[in-house]
DNA sequence: GTCTATAAATGGATAGAC
DNA sequence: GTCTATCCATTTATAGAC
C-alpha cells in the first residue's frame, strides 16, 4: 500500500511487469467476451455493450483499449489465426512423421471442437465493414497466411501420396476446410438433441474427408 | 381514363385482376429486393432503407405490404422455398425413376446454383429475431417440412440401395444438404477468380458427395 | 483507465396528407 | 397505397470528471 513498499528494489521490476500483465489480462478478458459474442450472433448482430456488460467494465474502458467494434472483432479473430497457429505447431513437433492427411483431419477435428465449444467466430459476410477492417489488419493477414501454407503444404503433400483427391485444386481442398471450421450442420445437429459431442465431430469429419457417397 | 371507359362490362373483371395483379407484381419485386439483399449481406446488416432504396418506394409504402422486418425477410425465405418445392416437382415428374442418389445430387446443384446467382438467403443465426419469425411462420415451416420429408425419402432410398453411405443418420445427410445451400466455400472460390461457375459447381459438388479423400 | 453522461448517427416503425 | 416528415429506441463513439 504504501509507497516505499512498493518501490522497493526488489519488488520494482514486478511491478511494472505485474501492471502489464493485469493491462493484458484486462484486454483478454475482453477479447474473450468478444470472440464468445461473435461465435453465438455475429458481428453485425453483436453490441458493444453487450461486449462491455460482460466484461463487467464500462463502455467507454472498451474504447480505451480499442478504438472501434471493428478493432475488437479484428483482435478475436486474430486470437483464433494464433491458437491456430499454436495448434499447428503442437501437430508439428508432436507427430512429425504422420501421414499428411492425418494432419489434415487432426486439423479439421480441432475446429470442430473449437466451434463446439462456442469459441470459434462466424465468418464476416462478405461485403461486411469487418471483411475490410481485416484486410487491412497485418497481425490478421499474416497469420492467415502462415496457416494457409502450413495446411497448402499437406495438402499437396497429400495429394502426391494418393491419400488426398488430387483433382480438386488445393486452394479449393484449402477452402473447404475453412468453411468447415464454420459449418452450421454442427449447430443443427447440436440443437436437435440426439447426438453427442464426439458424434457429432465424427459425423462431420466423416462426410467432410469420406463424403456422402458410399464407399 | 374516364370512369365510362374503365367499368364497361367486359373490362370490369380485368380490371379487379389486373389491380390486383399489380399488387402482387409489386409485392414480387420487394420479396426479390429482399432475398438479394439477404444472400449479399445477411438478415442483420439488411436495411429496411436500402430495401425501399432497390424497389424505388418509400419505406412506408413497404409497411403497407410487410408489418416487419422479420415479415419481410420471413416472405423471401417462402418464395425460396416455394422454389425448392417447384424444383422438387420437376425432379419427381421428369426422372421418376433415377437413381435416388442422383436425385440428390440434382437438389444440391440446384441449391449451388441458386447460391452463385446471388439468390439463396443465408441462414439466420441461431438466435436471430429472424429465426424466432420462422418457426411461427405456418407457410414457411410447411414447406420446410415438405421438403425435408421428400429429400428424407430420397435419403433412405439411397441408403437402402448402397449409394449413400447408411452409417450416417438421414437427419445428418439432410442437415449437410441444407449447409451446402449455403456453403461459403463458393464465395471463396468466386472471389478468387480463377475458376468459372460451372467448374466452382462441379468441385464442391464433389467435395461434398465423394469427399476430399481419394477413392 | 475507469466511470457517468451525452453526443451523433442509424434504423425500425408510424402519422397523416393526398 | 404512396408519399414526406417524424418519432423513438438503439448503437457507435466521445467528453470530461475523478
Amino acid at each position: 500500500m504504501t509507497s516505499a513498499v512498493l518501490k522497493s528494489p526488489a519488488e520494482a521490476p514486478p511491478k511494472r511487469s505485474f501492471r502489464a500483465q493485469m493491462h493484458l489480462a484486462r484486454e483478454d478478458a475482453i477479447v474473450s467476451a468478444v470472440n464468445r459474442l461473435l461465435a453465438e450472433k455475429g458481428f453485425e448482430a453483436m453490441t458493444v455493450d453487450e461486449v462491455a456488460a460482460e466484461v463487467g467494465i464500462a463502455k467507454a474502458s472498451l474504447y480505451k483499449h480499442f478504438p472501434s467494434k471493428e478493432d475488437l472483432a479484428a483482435a478475436a479473430m486474430v486470437r483464433v489465426m494464433d491458437r491456430a497457429r499454436a495448434f499447428l505447431d503442437s501437430l508439428q513437433s508432436g507427430n512429425a512423421n504422420a501421414r499428411p492427411i492425418d494432419q489434415l483431419r487432426a486439423v479439421a477435428r480441432w475446429t470442430l471442437e473449437v466451434q463446439l465449444a462456442g469459441e470459434m467466430p462466424s465468418l464476416p459476410s462478405e461485403n461486411s465493414s469487418l471483411r475490410a477492417s481485416l484486410t487491412t489488419n497485418k497481425a490478421y493477414v499474416d497469420g492467415l497466411m502462415d496457416v494457409s501454407d502450413r495446411l497448402g503444404a499437406w495438402i499437396t503433400a497429400a495429394q502426391a501420396d494418393g491419400s488426398l483427391n488430387n483433382s480438386l485444386p488445393p486452394i479449393a481442398v484449402l477452402y473447404t476446410l475453412y468453411a468447415r471450421a464454420c459449418d452450421p450442420v454442427l449447430g443443427f445437429l447440436k440443437s436437435h438433441g440426439q447426438y453427442s459431442s464426439e458424434q457429432i465431430i465424427d459425423m462431420v469429419l466423416s462426410t467432410c474427408f469420406e463424403g456422402l457417397q458410399a464407399r
